[in-house]
DNA sequence: AGCTACTCCTGGTAGC
DNA sequence: TGCTACCAGGAGTAGC
């Protein structure tokens, strides 16, 4: 699943083949993909406008439109499961699960190819409604250490799914909360409130690290879906250490993964790496 | 506040 | 081989 990492890849690949460009047409073949704007009414916001930049925040990947200078909206795209982007040459072989193509102004068409149709490529005036609300960005300035011993303090929540709420921080899905509380020797099933300091520090560094590697290495791709617009697998795949291992060895201490659901989501995690908090599972006194 | 369940979707796969 | 049933899951929403 495109997570911070693949979205940040897709946002690097794509950027310079689209700034300046000016999109001439617009074809939507699955409407819902624009979140509830009608064919014609996207076309019209999107079409003759020009493309100022191209941003990722939080799984978004966002781009200024402006006209004649000015910005005028934003194109907001969410990869969800399955989504890809694409810049390819006008008339090349399209592929089958196209649901929204941009021609542009240089010979190409931005495509969005989404085979489960959960993604969206939506138009907004604003995005700062949107945006604004998510929590901080894991690889910037406002997380860090302080910060998340003070925000963690004040949740009860437990720890898998309060990382994977984008309100509470922003990129991390599934994949990166498993690896995350691996690193960070934490049990997902920990509440926030009972992580100590240490743990908090812990857990940011895990994150910092764990994102920054994925990164570098273009992102995960374990499945058919996810590529890189240059078509090519990211390889972050290969150093998971819990997700996807259930059942297989601990590559630090050699125990049995453990798999079990918490929040409908899959969960992955070493039971001697990262064992349950104390008072939790057993009667109280 | 925070939990569960449900929805949106389709390709892949397990089981027969 | 061909069929059915089920699974994966990010995010939004409803209900408790």
């Amino acid at each position: 699943m495109p997570e911070l990492p693949e979205v940040e890849t897709v946002a690097r690949l794509v950027r310079p083949r689209l700034l300046g460009r000016t999109i001439r047409g617009v074809r939507v073949n699955w409407e819902r993909t624009l979140g509830g704007r009608s064919r014609a009414a996207f076309g019209r916001l999107v079409r003759g406008a020009r493309v100022a930049s191209v941003e990722r925040r939080a799984k978004y990947i966002v781009m200024e439109l402006e006209r004649a200078g000015d910005v005028v909206g934003f194109l907001l795209v969410h990869l969800r499961m399955t989504g890809r982007l694409h810049v390819d040459e006008q008339g090349s072989e399209r592929h089958a699960h196209t649901r929204v193509t941009c021609t542009l102004d240089d010979g190409h068409e931005l495509r969005f190819v989404d085979v489960r149709k959960f993604g969206r490529f939506e138009y907004h005036h604003e995005v700062g409604g949107i945006l604004d609300r998510l929590g901080p960005e894991p690889l910037e300035q406002g997380f860090d250490a302080e910060w998340l011993i003070g925000a963690l303090a004040k949740k009860k929540r437990v720890l898998k799914p309060l990382l994977l709420d984008q309100f509470f921080l922003a990129g991390l899905g599934n994949i990166y909360v498993d690896e995350s509380l691996h690193e960070a020797r934490l049990h997902p099933l920990t509440p926030a409130h009972r992580v100590s300091r240490a743990k908090a520090r812990a857990l940011v560094q895990a994150i910092r690290k764990i994102l920054r590697e994925a990164i570098e290495r273009e992102g995960s791709s374990f499945d058919t879906f996810y590529r890189t617009p240059e078509g090519q697998p990211g390889s972050y795949q290969h150093q998971f250490q819990v997700y996807g291992r259930g059942g297989q060895p601990c590559r630090t201490c050699s125990r049995t993964i453990s798999r079990i659901v918490v929040g409908q989501r899959g969960t992955h995690f070493c039971p001697r790496c990262q064992p349950k908090p104390r008072t939790f599972g057993q009667a109280p006194r």
